[in-house]
DNA sequence: TCAATTAATAACTATGTGTTATCAATTAGA
DNA sequence: TCTAATTGATAACACATAGTTATTAATTGA
């Protein structure tokens, strides 16, 4: 039967072929001479190619052998990149992370995760895309996305979710606009104000949690205009469209024209939530959970 | 202790990497179930890399496995194809031959050979050289060549040498010679005439050969030029500085000005000799000896 | 000429690959 | 809902073979 070649005789040949002594090679491989000896035999009869030419007491190799001495020593070199960059892939250290996210989650959330990710596992590329809540809670079922960043109650079965972010709202107004931080008291000063909120479709749970606001003040608001675009809430209460209410980390650290009030005293709370597939392999994400978990206990 | 990888564990992954089937790889790899789950496992352990996911009754794939799967079998390859080479260097089938050879070898003789062997072992490369008899045994001696052509009665010891060619001479004559082939009889006829030979200190035994033609008819020849290559024998002869004796074999197919008239009937032969280190193990040169038995029977 | 050193050979041991028997988990069919 | 079938994993065992020790043959150096 066709004998088989293994990488212990690629190993044991390549020390032979660098000491061109069988005995030192041998005490280098912690084995026997005359084992070695054995090895390299079968090598040579397996591969059909006479590797040493044994003369007098002095061994050199043979053309083929000194080709494949060069040869095999890369060939091994290879062999341990490759399994090399396989652990790496393994560890989560290497490789792609496909992450959805609300727009709203882009603001701050998303950019200081990435960076504090990015620090340990600086080779993993993010594949960024923004998508609705029940968009991301799709793509996750059939494993477009490893991870998503939602504004929703209830997960389904099969996903798996932890609260990344637990916050209140802050109330958006032209910055030359009467009502300020000293002066305010509640919603209900601003019962007769237009609203510029975020699409009702896209979240129907956030759209419904805000609107619990405007009624425990007693009013329902004059909604007049719809986006999803937090930069678009802005443009437009900046010209004096209306007012708005967002999420308090979507409070830019610098922006011109308009001015932010944390609403602290109201009860409602907006939860951005990390979600993913409990079926989901991806190495990279058990790695990426953890640092959200440390991520959210320095908040 | 480490555990060792080994082919074998790469060769059994790359089954049920194709098959995603433990049984259906095992068969195929004519091993029980048992032992190549075993086996595979120990190649998770082994590299720190899980290789499959086994959920429910379905083998996956896990990303560093995906990756290995396409790396390794590129790898595999990449050694079939080494061990390819080792085995066409061992054959002789390919690497070079160095060739030393007497500038009179380089008419026929050495064309010849060359395109027969290339026939058979279109990869070798002639490394070619022209080096005087006593030249050619000294890099015979330190392997600076594989084989020589030389014209040598005697060989040293530790070379060995078989006959390639056994010819006699040629007289050259230029064309409007008043001697030729009908009324030549024999050199005592051309006594008077001036001779352009091959140098003495080229191949002393060459030269004294010579010499005894024109002493066997009676005459020392008025020797009034020296040269080693026959292009400019064939000049001087072209241009009346006299007549030449050299090999048959050095006539060309083709060539103006001179014609040439065989001496059959005198004793003197020269003997172009195959010289080679008993030691030299190059693969080539068994093939090549070879080949010059088999050429030699077809003359 | 004798001691030392080389690699190869032969006979044996023991490691570990591969075996059989079985299990646990899941799925498909009656 | 139960049974039969199929999956891969596990455990105990067998046997092939990698590696061992003892020895030989050949050569070299003192």
């Amino acid at each position: 039967m066709c004998y088989q070649l293994e990488l212990r005789h690629l190993r044991y040949f390549l020390a032979v072929a660098e000491d061109l002594h069988f005995r030192k090679a041998a005490e280098r491989l912690f084995i026997s001479q005359p084992g070695l000896s054995k090895q390299i035999k079968e090598m040579e009869v397996g591969m059909g190619v006479k590797l040493f030419d044994r003369h007098n007491r002095k061994v050199e190799l043979t053309q083929a052998g000194e080709f494949l001495k060069v040869e095999l020593k890369n060939y091994f070199s290879g062999l341990e990149h490759i399994i090399e960059h396989a652990k790496l892939l393994n560890d989560g250290l290497l490789g792609d992370l496909k992450i959805g996210y609300v727009g709203s989650a882009m603001q701050k959330i998303i950019p200081d995760l990435l960076l504090a990710f990015r620090k340990h596992h600086p080779k993993v590329l993010f594949n960024l895309e923004e998508i609705d809540n029940q968009g991301q809670i799709d793509r996750l079922f059939s494993h477009d996305i490893d991870i998503g960043f939602v504004r929703l109650e209830k997960i389904p079965r099969g996903l798996k979710s932890i609260p990344v972010l637990n916050e209140t709202f802050s109330l958006v107004l032209p910055k030359d606009h009467p009502i300020n931080d000293e002066n305010f008291v509640n919603l209900a000063q601003l019962k007769d104000a237009s609203f510029i909120l975020f699409n009702e479709k896209y979240s129907p749970s956030y759209f419904e949690n805000v609107m619990q606001i405007f009624e425990d003040n007693h009013f329902t608001p004059n909604v007049t205009h719809n986006t999803i675009h937090a930069s678009s809430i802005y443009k437009l209460v900046e010209n004096n469209f209306g007012l708005s209410i967002v999420p308090q980390s979507l409070k830019p650290s610098f922006v011109e024209g308009v001015k932010f009030i944390d609403l602290e005293n109201i009860p409602q709370r907006t939860v951005l939530s990390a979600v993913w597939n409990l079926n989901n392999r991806n190495p990279i994400l058990k790695n990426f959970l953890e640092k959200i978990e440390s991520h959210k206990d320095k908040n």
